[in-house]
DNA sequence: AGCACGCCGACT
DNA sequence: GTCGGCGTGCTC
């Protein structure tokens, strides 16, 4: 550069650090001590950022960059990489598929006490025994210290064998501890009990012939659709499929939606595999998730199930990825990376080289057509296993029916009928609440949400008012605010008011009402579900009853909710209803006697319910396939949403069309829909707004997106907004 | 995204 | 006379 003399000489080398933040690009920095190498790459550092520390990760060495004005130094955290290999590779893989920078990509990978530098767990079983002042001490003390004490001075225990001993005894153990009468000492590395494998029954031809044919893939990447009715048995092909994984060595990692991972689930697999299995779910805390983190870098965890994050799990001996349920909303991120953890489980499986089984009774369109394009290898279980039938189906037509919060005097026999002859019933409204509308019956005024672009719905049986968009809550008025009048009726039906109907007519019988209202903690579901027992009662829910959760006794599911799913805007509406009519179905009937499913609708001759019901789960796939290809959907056409909110609608908009201009100026050819108002065009205050990007091939939709996005981050118009980008948004809200 | 710098309103 | 509003500019 000439000038005057450099401060410092230019390292050699300099390390590219991927960091938490929404910038495009690596930052460089020369390490603080020692030389810059290849073995850095996937180390954690921490740097100086600004006027701030951040902690990111080392995704490249090279020789400076003489453009960048000035280096400044950063501090290595990891000895050895923490990111390394396949899981860095596809962490890269999907930087560039989402379009996000490195850096987010790894935030959302990592456990919160990684991403904050703390360093990796470990991985130890935590013993307790009496120090020597504790063993003079002991005979001395009094109550549950006491108890505590008892065990301890026969021998060091793990926390497992005290927990089993002696309830509540942490409380004890700190207060000795504090004393220093007893320690905590570090064991051999966790190995969480595993009780003696089980085996399980004996499988039917059909699911003899799944594992035959997975055990024929081989060891290589392979992609398997299993594809079997509720209570075909599923599981159990899975679970032979790991056992042979474990067989061999390797590790095997089980994804399943959010409401899936139930206790039942995981005694399941732990009787079964007898080796220990790890969970890894949100309700996990920050430690836990860690410890199972750093197990499975370790090749300590063996069997992981977890729900969408763990499908960034480390897996330096995997073996098997199995993805139940595969059609679940829940493996798609909503916000941040927006990654669907069942796509990129596919990825991580092809890297890894390893088998992945994807399974369900209701297969994504997506899933169906790589099946029947041969991309997947396609293996069906047709029959229920065991002595389970499949339940009868029965439209029940409501126009001009007089309805009585929303419920037939049909349904309502129904469940009288089920109720005497001591079985359960399962009434489905897919609303929650009391009603999800208060209207002024004589001036027409509606409550709506301040805030947002739509009614609010009543609750506590119509004395509160609650926005489920952005959460506000109100009194709900005596009289109408507009009018003065007192005339105000709440409008349709939710899961509140139907108990309460339900509650009147039946009151004999316990009604449990299951929605999100209901049950805010992880183990209120299993508390309430286990209380209500297997007498006849009422079970009155939303989504959250759809599957998991056994209920022998259920011999009645009314769904009440079908027609709003019928005619909504969302392209993937019909395949969701479609699915969840087939799941709530699959509840009815587990047991000897053959379930009852009553579809409550003002369409009975909706070709949506015909082919459903006439032809069953794969013919209306197969013309929902065809409505798709016709109208340019996916997954004939690759789609990718760009988003924009603002508190001013026209720089949400003045922002996504100096977008489109910048896309169209690619010279690629796309079709760009918009900027259009969002289906909800106010929420929480903000003016929303969207530009749809729409492609028959994924190539140009990325090129494109590559060569626009720098010029769209630079945008001025895009600081005056809040923007994100979707690509294969799950719908298009 | 943070965070600092910078230039205009209602308070001790 | 200051504390603080959020516009805009930058981060190796």
């Amino acid at each position: 550069m000439g000038g005057p003399m450099p401060t410092a000489p230019a390292p050699a080398l300099v390390w590219n650090v991927a960091l938490p933040v929404p910038l495009p690009r690596l930052f460089d920095y020369r390490p603080a001590a020692g030389e810059a190498g290849p073995g850095d790459i996937g180390c954690r550092v921490r740097v100086p950022f600004g006027t701030r520390e951040l902690v990111g990760v080392i995704a490249g060495i090279a020789p400076p960059d003489d453009a960048t004005p000035e280096l400044r130094t950063g501090e290595r955290l990891d000895s050895a990489p923490l990111l390394q290999g396949e899981l860095l590779e596809s962490l890269r893989w999907l930087a560039r598929y989402a379009h996000a920078p490195l850096g987010e990509v790894v935030a959302t990978a990592l456990p919160a006490s990684l991403r904050q530098g703390e360093p990796l767990a470990d991985t130890h079983a935590w013993g307790w025994r009496l120090t020597e002042a504790g063993r003079t001490a002991w005979p001395r003390l009094r109550g549950k210290p006491r108890r505590l004490a008892d065990l301890l001075a026969d021998a060091e225990r793990d926390e497992d064998a005290l927990a089993t001993l002696l309830e509540d005894w942490r409380g004890a153990a700190r207060a000795l501890a504090g004393r220093a009468l007893v320690e905590r000492f570090a064991l051999a590395p966790a190995t969480p009990r595993a009780p003696e494998a089980a085996t399980g029954p004996v499988l039917n031809a059909e699911q003899q012939q799944a594992v035959d044919a997975l055990r024929a893939a081989g060891t290589g990447f392979a992609p398997f659709l299993l594809d079997g009715v509720t209570g075909s048995g599923k599981t159990e092909v899975y679970l032979h499929a790991i056992a042979d994984c474990l067989a061999r060595g390797r590790q095997a990692l089980v994804l399943v939606p959010e409401i899936g991972l139930t206790p039942q689930t995981l005694r399941r697999f732990r009787e079964r595999l007898g080796v220990p299995v790890h969970a890894l779910h949100s309700g996990l805390g920050d430690g836990e998730r860690a410890r199972t983190w750093a197990a499975c870098l370790r090749g300590e965890a063996r069997v992981i199930v977890g729900t969408r994050s763990a499908v960034f799990l480390p897996l330096p001996a995997a073996g098997l990825i199995v993805i139940d349920e595969e059609h679940d909303g829940s493996f798609k991120q909503l916000d941040g990376i927006r990654y669907h953890a069942r796509d990129f489980a596919l990825v991580r499986a092809k890297a890894l080289d390893v088998p992945i089984v994807l399974g369900s009774a209701t297969p994504s369109l997506e899933t169906l057509r790589n099946a029947s394009s041969g991309r997947y290898a396609h293996l069906q279980l047709r029959a229920r296993a065991g002595v389970a039938r499949s339940p009868r189906v029965r439209v029940c037509d409501v126009r001009k029916r007089p309805l009585e919060a929303g419920l037939s005097p049909e349904l309502f026999e129904a469940v009288a009928a089920t109720l005497r002859s001591g079985g359960q019933a399962l009434v489905f409204k897919n609303r929650r609440g009391y009603a999800p509308v208060l209207l002024c019956h004589d001036c027409g005024w509606s409550a709506q949400c301040t805030r947002c672009d739509a009614p609010m719905t009543v609750h506590a049986g119509g004395r509160r008012l609650q926005c489920h968009h952005c959460g506000a809550r109100r009194p709900a008025p005596d009289a109408c605010p507009d009018c003065g009048g007192l005339a105000l009726q709440a409008q349709g039906a939710g899961t509140e008011r139907i108990e309460e109907a339900l509650a009147a007519r039946f009151p004999d019988v316990p009604v449990l009402r299951i929605d999100r209202g209901t049950t805010q903690r992880r183990d209120a579901l299993e508390q309430l579900l286990r209380e209500f027992g297997t007498a006849p009662g009422i079970l009155v829910g939303t989504q959250m009853l759809a599957k998991g959760h056994d209920l022998p006794n259920l011999a009645l599911v009314a769904v009440v909710g079908v027609d709003e799913g019928l005619f909504s805007a969302d392209f993937r509406a019909p395949e969701k209803l479609a699915q969840l009519l087939i799941q709530v179905a699959g509840r009815a009937g587990r047991a000897e006697r053959p379930g009852e499913v009553l579809l409550q609708t003002h369409h009975p001759q909706h070709p949506l319910l015909e082919t459903l019901l006439n032809g069953g789960y794969h013919a209306f796939a197969q013309a929902e396939l065809g409505q798709r290809e016709a109208a340019g959907f996916p997954p004939f056409a690759h789609l990718a949403l760009m988003r924009a909110e603002a508190k001013q609608l026209d720089a949400a908009h003045a922002f996504l069309h100096a977008a489109k201009v910048a896309l169209r100026d690619t010279g690629i050819a796309l079709e760009l829909h918009g900027p259009l108002p969002a289906p909800m065009p106010r929420r929480a205050g903000y003016q929303r707004a969207q530009l749809l990007l729409s492609a028959t091939e994924r190539r140009p939709l990325h090129a494109a997106l590559d060569a626009a996005l720098p010029a769209i981050h630079a945008l001025p118009e895009a600081r005056r907004v809040r923007w994100s980008l979707d690509v294969d948004p799950i719908d298009l809200y």
